[in-house]
DNA sequence: AGCACGCCGACT
DNA sequence: GTCGGCGTGCTC
């Protein structure tokens, strides 16, 4: 037998699979995941590795073809564990083991991070110079070039050394040895969070938090490790539900992952945990550099800390004794990765947890319908919170349609009725959030009299205009000048056509001239802690009204905010892809729970033009229940996720001739290899974007009722497309249970 | 990353 | 020729 091992050092030029020989005691031993020495290299060096995979055949030099030496008395290290699961997920989701291997441990920066190293000179002036023009002199141009560079700066980076100097470590060794350097490496351990005192505080619970807190823990107590979902309206304290599990699980010494999504990664949320762990607590977010992100990671290794709070990357965090796992706003669609391997959060930290024995809490006011249909079918254990912790009302909503509105010869974007509440609102001094329901950003140009809209030459979409006066693509970032004559019919009626919030914002002000307005979209946030600064001038009241696209919805409290209006409730309702429905409800629901968080009540304005569409009816009513019961049934219907399963099949060429035939014969190899398995083959359609960059695109679905069926077709896929080299010309990506349709 | 190999200029 | 320095390529 042989084993695929990833010789652990931390090298991209090592970031190849290389086979050992297990020799025949081992067999029963070793499993995937396991840290072994095997010797490498010319000299045989005794070298750390990971098995991650067992073969009977080698497609190796068989006489080149080493043994392991021996399993790692650490065994299953943690790393180990997490190669484990880099295993799990490079079959669940594709790809290959060094992708999936990537997204798992953080070896990359490795060495940088955490040894800076550095060379320092030991000589002064007049030596240095003398020994400089004796290499000058023996033509050792290398330590000549060291030494010159040395003599003008002391210090330099090895980093630096290496790269730009092109000096490479047997240079260095040497002049270590004659005494003229030494070589530091400094262990630099960053620590981001400030030390902020703890507070004892006392928390009561309501009957139903206590009720979710004591459900978890009995099973916990029992070592009966599941999966639990916190269905809890906005604002039913599912925060500090979360706290007292993780509290209750690092007093066992056990360690816990909270996942939050990047935007509600707030300095409210974050604050909430130090008051309850102190400097226990890791926080992780993009604006770590590596390095950052690196120490943090080992930190949690050493034990040096009980909690890591960050975005979907933070479930990799090497906990030697992990015990928990919160996904919080467990429906966000940030959970799944869009790089490969695409794999869910959700998914792949129950599969994480199960490896090592621990729970996973799962929470939403508005649960995914993934996580609500495993729920109902027993896969997890449901734990409700139905009302508010602070006996706050709900809001009141009204739903307006806006078909009616224009029939009264209102053009505007927003209603009368809108119009009379955010009077009322300004008269009384309470705050308001004005919500355009729009993915993107600026609008693009198209032609009033033929219709024609400027299109990137080299994707297939459209040019957005940019303030700069030039027309840009958000897809490759090709530019140009902004057009004044339509180049199709000639016309002067070119334009831009443009529903942002930056229209938004100048109605307002044109309606409300005495109002205060803020806004916050991708332009006005630009800039460093744009984000913070905008809310936090909301949160102190320096504005009336704030207007803004998803951002503004997602996890900000409030409390004088009484109105919030959904100026265009459907703009996500007909993207034709079958979470559209699932993504309106939760948009609004969330809307809706922005106001009245404090002690007033507050009320909701919904916009449409289809005030009949069941996700607005049933977000209007508040009501998860019913619109679960209608969309699980529509899913059921089109046989779409959660109720089967769908694989998607991206493929990309840049020949679009060779494309179509490749997917031909993708689609006719599918259709031959599922014999008798039920399942729907799709397709190639092109995706909604057709071209990228020159690159043209077409997607393959496949559909069946159980997963492993769909990763059974990817293995024989993959190895079809390996074997083939027709295909080399292409890429091709899998992509299971998409969140969107391509 | 570490090690061997082979190229190239300098020195005996 | 031989020696030592230095860049390059390979490691199952």
């Amino acid at each position: 037998m042989f084993a695929s091992i990833i010789v652990d050092i931390t090298h991209e030029k090592l970031d190849k699979i290389f086979q050992y020989r297990v020799p025949s005691h081992m067999e029963g031993a070793l499993s995937v995941g396991m840290e072994v020495f095997v010797p490498f290299g010319k000299g045989n060096r005794r070298t750390k590795g990971y098995v991650i995979d067992f073969s009977e055949t080698c497609d190796y030099d068989l006489s080149k073809v080493k043994e392991i030496q021996e399993i790692s008395s650490k065994g299953v290290a943690i790393e180990g564990k997490l190669v484990a699961l880099a295993a799990w997920m490079k079959e669940h989701y594709g790809g290959t083991m060094i992708q999936a291997l990537k997204t798992v441990l953080p070896i990359k920066q490795k060495e940088q991070a955490k040894v800076k190293k550095r060379v320092r000179l030991l000589l002064h002036g007049e030596e240095g110079r003398k020994k400089l023009d004796f290499y000058l002199e023996k033509n050792q141009r290398a330590r000549a070039r060291l030494l010159a560079a040395l003599l003008d700066e002391p210090v330099l980076e090895y980093e630096l050394v290496s790269k730009k100097l092109n000096i490479t470590m047997p240079v260095i060794r040497a002049l270590e040895e004659q005494g003229i350097l030494t070589l530091e490496s400094e262990q630099v351990y960053r620590n981001p969070i400030r030390k902020r005192k703890q507070e004892s505080r006392q928390i009561t619970f309501t009957a139903e938090q206590q009720n979710a807190i004591e459900q978890f823990w009995e099973d916990y107590r029992k070592e009966d490790y599941g999966t639990y979902l916190i269905h809890g309206v906005t604002g039913s304290g599912k925060t500090e539900v979360y706290m007292e599990m993780i509290r209750r699980v690092a007093e066992q010494g056990r360690q816990a992952i909270v996942l939050i999504p990047e935007i509600a990664l707030t300095f409210q949320t974050v604050l909430r945990f130090y008051r309850c762990f102190g400097d226990r607590v890791s926080i992780m977010n993009s604006r770590l550099s590596a390095g950052e992100r690196y120490d943090q990671m080992m930190r949690a290794k050493e034990g040096k800390v009980d909690v890591m709070i960050g975005p979907r990357s933070a479930l990799f965090t090497p906990f030697p004794n992990l015990g928990l796992i919160v996904i919080d706003e467990e429906h966000e669609n940030t959970y799944k990765s869009e790089q490969i391997p695409r794999y869910h959060a959700r998914e792949t930290a129950i599969a994480r947890a199960k490896m090592e024995d621990a729970s996973v809490v799962l929470g939403s006011a508005t649960p995914s319908l993934e996580a609500m249909y495993r729920a109902k079918h027993g896969e997890y254990h449901l734990l409700e919170l139905k009302s508010r912790s602070q006996q706050q009302e709900m809001a009141e909503v009204h739903v307006v349609d806006l078909r009616q509105e224009l029939k009264n010869g209102n053009r505007l974007i927003l209603s009368e009725k809108l119009q009379a509440l955010m009077a009322d609102r300004l008269e009384k001094k309470e705050q308001m959030m004005l919500f355009l329901n729009r993915r993107g950003y600026a609008g693009f140009i198209s032609c009033r009299e033929c219709g024609h809209v400027v299109k990137c030459p080299h994707c297939d979409v459209s040019l957005s205009c940019h303030r700069n006066g030039r027309m840009v693509c958000h897809y490759c970032g090709y530019e140009e000048p902004k057009i004044t004559v339509c180049p199709e019919c000639g016309s002067r009626h070119v334009g831009e056509f443009r529903a942002g919030t930056q229209q938004i914002e100048d109605i307002v002000k044109r309606q409300f001239p005495e109002a205060r307005v803020l806004r916050m979209d991708m332009d006005t946030t630009r800039e460093k802690d744009g984000h913070e600064k905008i809310l936090s001038a909301f949160a102190n009241e320096e504005a009336d009204i704030l207007v803004g696209t998803q951002m503004i919805v997602k996890g900000h409290d409030f409390p004088n905010v009484t109105l919030v209006g959904v100026l265009a409730a459907d703009m996500s309702l007909y993207s034709d892809d079958y979470r559209s429905g699932e993504r309106t409800f939760q948009l609004l629901t969330q809307a809706e729970g922005r106001a009245g968080r404090g002690e007033k009540k507050g009320e909701a304005v919904i916009q449409t033009y289809s005030p009949e569409h069941y996700a607005i009816v049933n977000a209007a009513a508040q009501d998860y229940e019913a619109f679960y019961r209608e969309e699980i049934h529509y899913r059921e219907l089109m046989g779409y996720p959660p109720c089967e399963n769908l694989l998607a099949v991206l493929v990309s060429c840049e020949e679009e001739r060779l494309l179509e035939t490749g997917c031909k014969y993708l689609k006719k190899y599918a259709l031959r290899v599922r014999g008798e398995e039920q399942i729907d083959i799709i397709g190639p359609a092109s995706p909604g974007i057709g071209k990228i960059n020159d690159v043209y695109r077409k997607v393959l679905y496949l559909k069946t009722e159980r997963y492993v069926t769909l990763i059974k077709m990817k293995n024989r896929l993959e190895q079809y497309i390996e074997v083939n080299s027709g295909f080399s010309r292409m890429r091709i990506q899998f992509d299971f249970n998409p969140m969107k349709v391509f």
